[in-house]
RNA sequence: GGCGGCGUAGCUCAACUGGUAGAGCAGCGGAGUCAUAAUCCGUUGGUUGGGGGUUCGAGUCCCUCCGCCGCUACCA
């Protein structure tokens, strides 16, 4: 199988991590996780990004010199996605040693290239802000920060890209390779803003401490979103040749309020050092509350911690992934949250599998009977058609919406076949084995299929009917699951309703 | 303002190039007992945002109105 690099944009820890991060680790994380389970060889990497004026800022605000600040608030992030069984092979923070000389070794292969030069930036600077700030940003032509000062039209010298002369090429790299950026509606946008015409734009800030050295200028530091794209590179070891063994990534994960820095700016900067570009970008969408976006206001109505405790990490995992689609936005609510858990996992797939459980239990005195190609295996290969088809395409809330349809068959066939009844009459004893342990072969296929939205319940389901201790195994034992032969574990169930639900 | 998207059953969403409006959840009725009062079967429910047009026929195409939303570059 073929390798796999994938990344997160990495965030920037100026205040804790809310749902909305949440949902591109979890999508991310799903993502690596279903390439684990074809056998690919997967690298996953997430990380923060640490320098820039608001980090500075909120640094400041708070007392604490910058380093001290993200050091402290880097354990936030990592907290929170170890809590959400996030996988990543590497974590990357734009503060570490390793990355500054890639940032700076990028840019000399830019500037080789002449596309580094000096210039002027000009632009509104609010004085109380200590930054430029755009037209939009202003109210009645002031900063709404420092409403008492006026803004002053500042200009200052520093170094610029050339982006400009990366409009044709970017749009023939587009137009050739369409799968480049998605969902198709991202790609639409981006075609629209290379149409309008690209403008040059600055890459470094003079006088500001917080950030890499700009190479050749000690006066100026690399302005952030090229220190911060570089993290793809310098997370498997760029400058050093053996970036290659990863390079170029197969496919970034990133917010759709950051598309156009993917997928213009950082592929003309790749361009322009002779970087291979990566294979795709994926914008997803965003989460969203009451019809807003959740961001840093939105965050303190729901914490992430409170949205994790609700019923543990991977209903969690369940219900970002299959109520917001991959490919847009969604909403959360405890309402709707409370509905899915209780319909779908606790009902419908919890209650399938303690049911099959305790019929092994009570029938076969808890081994699972073997049975071979069974009722279900027809609709079981119509599924793995739909679900891999889904998730090649990255439609996450479809692969998991295909993966259910498994447990409602279940569900139906065990009354169908009603295995109580043959467990009143001896002489059906073999029919009775072939419909529970058809019912395990299922469930063993549906804990596959869940390994990548749910890694710890999945693991649970697969040791409960198989007797197996580990993870569910890949995707290539989907045909013939080994769960017979091996003792269940009737243990607590394994979505238990809450009480309120009861 | 410009470009783009959306508005379908109470809720979340389907419906390929126009051809008898579907699913899940919720609700209601029934069956059943292996199971987390779970499950299964059946069923109520929509003049597809309003209006007009093209067509034998439109949720699906065109016009218009109303209401949401996205993009419109140096904020990570």
């Amino acid at each position: 199988m073929g390798k796999f690099y994938i990344t997160t944009a990495i965030d920037y820890c100026n205040a804790e991590p809310h749902l909305g991060h949440a949902f591109e680790k979890v999508g991310a994380d799903a993502i690596a996780r279903y390439h684990r389970l074809l056998g690919d060889d997967v690298r996953f990497v997430t990380g923060t990004d640490e320098h820039g004026q608001t980090v500075l800022q909120a640094a400041q605000e708070r007392g604490v010199d910058p380093q001290q600040f993200v050091d402290r608030m880097v354990e936030h992030f990592r907290r929170a996605w170890d809590r959400l069984g996030i996988a990543y092979d590497d974590f990357i923070r734009t503060t570490e040693p390793r990355h500054a000389p890639a940032v700076q070794a990028l840019l000399r292969r830019m500037a080789d290239n002449g596309d580094i030069t000096p210039g002027v930036y000009e632009g509104h600077y609010c004085v109380g802000c200590e930054a430029f700030k755009q037209e939009k940003d202003l109210v009645n032509g002031r900063c709404p920060e420092h409403p008492g000062r006026e803004v002053t039209w500042t200009r200052e010298e520093n170094y610029f890209f050339r982006l400009s002369r990366y409009r044709d090429p970017l749009l023939r790299w587009l137009d050739e390779r369409p799968e480049f950026v998605e969902p198709e509606i991202r790609r639409n946008e981006v075609r629209n803003v290379l149409l309008e015409g690209l403008q040059d734009i600055s890459v470094s800030r003079a006088r500001f401490p917080w950030g890499i050295a700009f190479p050749g200028d000690r006066d100026h530091t690399v302005y952030v979103w090229f220190d911060a794209l570089t993290n793809y590179l310098s997370a498997v070891g760029y400058p050093d040749e053996r970036y290659r063994e990863w390079w170029p990534a197969d496919l970034h994960v990133v917010g759709k309020g950051i598309t156009r820095f993917h997928c213009i700016v950082w592929p003309a900067m790749l361009l322009s050092a002779g970087v291979e570009l990566p294979r795709r970008v994926w914008a997803h969408g965003y989460v969203t509350w009451g019809g807003t976006k959740l961001s840093k206001s939105a965050g303190v109505v729901i914490t992430l911690d409170s949205a994790i405790d609700r019923y543990g990490p991977d209903p969690l995992r369940y219900f970002l992934l299959r109520e917001v689609p991959w490919d847009g936005d969604g909403a959360f609510s405890w309402a709707r949250f409370d509905e899915r858990y209780v319909a779908d996992l606790a009902n419908d797939l919890g209650n399938l599998a303690n049911r099959t459980v305790n019929m092994i239990q009570r029938y076969r005195h808890g081994f699972t009977p073997r049975a071979s190609a069974d009722a279900l295996e027809h609709v079981a290969f119509e599924v793995l058609e739909r679900y891999r088809s889904a998730m090649d395409a990255d439609l996450l809330h479809e692969g998991l919406a295909a993966s259910f349809r498994l447990v409602d068959v279940g569900n139906a066939f065990v009354e169908e076949s009603a295995p109580w009844n043959l467990a009143k009459e001896p002489s059906h004893a073999a029919k009775l084995d072939e419909v529970i342990g058809g019912l395990a072969r299922l469930l063993a296929r549906v804990a596959i299929l869940l390994t990548p939205f749910m890694p710890s319940k999945t693991q649970e389901l697969w040791t409960a009917i198989s007797g197996r201790e580990g993870p569910p195994p890949d995707l290539g034992t989907y045909g013939d699951p080994d769960v017979g032969g091996g003792r269940v574990r009737v243990g607590p169930v394994l979505f238990p309703k809450p009480p309120s639900a009861a």
